[in-house]
DNA sequence: AAAATAATGGAATTAAAATTCTATTTCTGT
DNA sequence: ACAGAAATAGAATTTTAATTCCATTATTTT
């Protein structure tokens, strides 16, 4: 059997399963079906826990992954575990790179943003806690105002969601300090808030989230780490966990969250 | 500090994170911060990768493990990996899963939300006119201060860019109408405008466009038809598609377009 | 300011895992 | 059934990674 490049993507991973599968030899199939079934592990199995779930021995798996076309088994989990992290290098070695290789494009710049907002959202649907968005959908569709608050990066989305509750004459309000004020005061009772913010967090937004705490008005918290001081209050929180993109962040994933927030709880006052 | 039992969970960790986080030394709060913004990389990285993204020596890390209750890396690793191959469906999966059953929820919808997104940055990138794009970055880069207009829907992405062009440093304005002024009259000879209208056209964008063409100020044009007023004037046009769920439609393909053209023109200023 | 305590970096050590090698077994074609 | 080829098991080796240790540096206390 002659040697072909190592597959270069989970897809190119499975074309190359069916391709060699024909005519395998009893150990070498026992770890094609196995591996085929449980592609999922091979990012976090060692080669000796693949060979004992497949029945067979270590270096059996060993030869499997060098019909593969890779060098051994540490080359193709490489494959498996770039996968799995939603990772990207540097924002200045990335374009470095992209310059270096004469793909410094603009256009080729978008298809990267592009990649990185894909993946944001694939990560967000598979990651999202849908209990505490069903409570955050709730909370949202109680209250009598919605306040929405998030600055700096943040301010998009907060502008967006207050844009979203105006189209669907939900009444909001928007906290975005103009006049370096800050507009606490106008949070009642019966009222929600929809605090958004990332590391570093701004103490504005924080201290907002607080008020509202201290005051029994529920707070919905769009935040990135576990260590976000919303963590602290007993908000309902959502992780997100945009594609880093070095300094650039893409929002995508948030936006769809936030907007998902607004239409389900525009939708279950319907009811 | 006393020793409680290692965490037993994904939640367990994150909780135990907020419990010893406060008064961490220096290089711990490195660690503990890196891990809560990434604790999807501990599965399937090592403690090198772990300490050299974190900025700290490996030993730092071993002793953040031992601090969360762990006996070392290793213990705190099958945590996440145990946590990987439980169940952790992935977004095609989940998608169908959510598809099939929970029809109406909150987490469907923003299931549907991700796929509209990622289908208009799919779309972006195969439609986008990659001359014009680099015709847009030249224009942008070229420019004294940049000018950044957007109204309603609009608005958020124009403030995401006035916030991309502040962190890179670039004298940067964002026309939004506060106090319902406009301030056509900062434009000055040698700016650029980057002006993002979808239809129903706000008049003041348009307006402020007209008024920059007048005055052989490019402007840089985001919209969404060839019937947009922003064509009828020789801006440099990007057209942008974004796919609609109900009546809301995303903003993902948006704001990839635009950080694009912040990041690049950014890039193309270091040459 | 000095002593005591805690934190840190980096090398040294230990442990674990990947990979190779080879004797043995199992096929294949005659 | 037999020779030759292919495949396999298991041990041996090499490589890589985790963990510990300790001298040095920073911080806190008296």
């Amino acid at each position: 059997m002659r040697q072909r490049p190592a597959p270069r993507s989970v897809e190119g991973f499975h074309d190359r399963l069916l391709e060699i599968q024909e005519g395998l030899p009893k150990r070498l199939r026992q770890c094609a079906e196995y591996l085929a079934a449980h592609t999922d592990r091979i990012a976090v199995s060692t080669v000796a826990e693949i060979a004992a779930a497949a029945g067979v021995q270590p270096s059996a798996v060993m030869r499997f992954c060098q019909l593969m076309g890779f060098s051994g088994y540490s080359e193709m989990q490489k494959l498996f575990r770039d996968s799995l992290t939603a990772a990207w290098p540097d924002y200045r070695e990335r374009l470095k790179g992209l310059r270096d290789s004469g793909a410094g494009s603009p256009s080729a710049l978008l298809a990267e943003f592009a990649e990185a907002g894909t993946r944001s959202l694939e990560a967000l649907v598979s990651n999202v806690d849908s209990r505490q968005l069903d409570r955050a959908v709730k909370v949202i569709s109680e209250a009598r105002t919605v306040h929405v608050a998030g600055l700096r990066r943040a301010f998009p989305v907060a502008a967006y969601l207050a844009y979203a509750f105006e189209k669907m004459e939900r009444p909001a309000m928007l906290h975005s300090r103009t006049a370096n004020l800050d507009a606490r005061h106008a949070v009642r009772e019966g009222d929600a808030l929809i605090a958004i913010t990332f590391a570093p967090y701004s103490a504005a937004t924080v201290d907002l989230a607080e008020h509202c705490t201290a005051r029994g008005v529920p707070v919905v918290a769009i935040t990135d780490t576990a260590l976000s001081p919303l963590m602290q209050l007993d908000a309902i929180s959502l992780m997100v966990r945009e594609v880093d993109f070095g300094a650039f962040r893409a929002l995508s994933a948030t936006l769809a969250l936030a907007t998902t927030l607004a239409v389900a709880s525009g939708a279950k006052m319907l009811d």
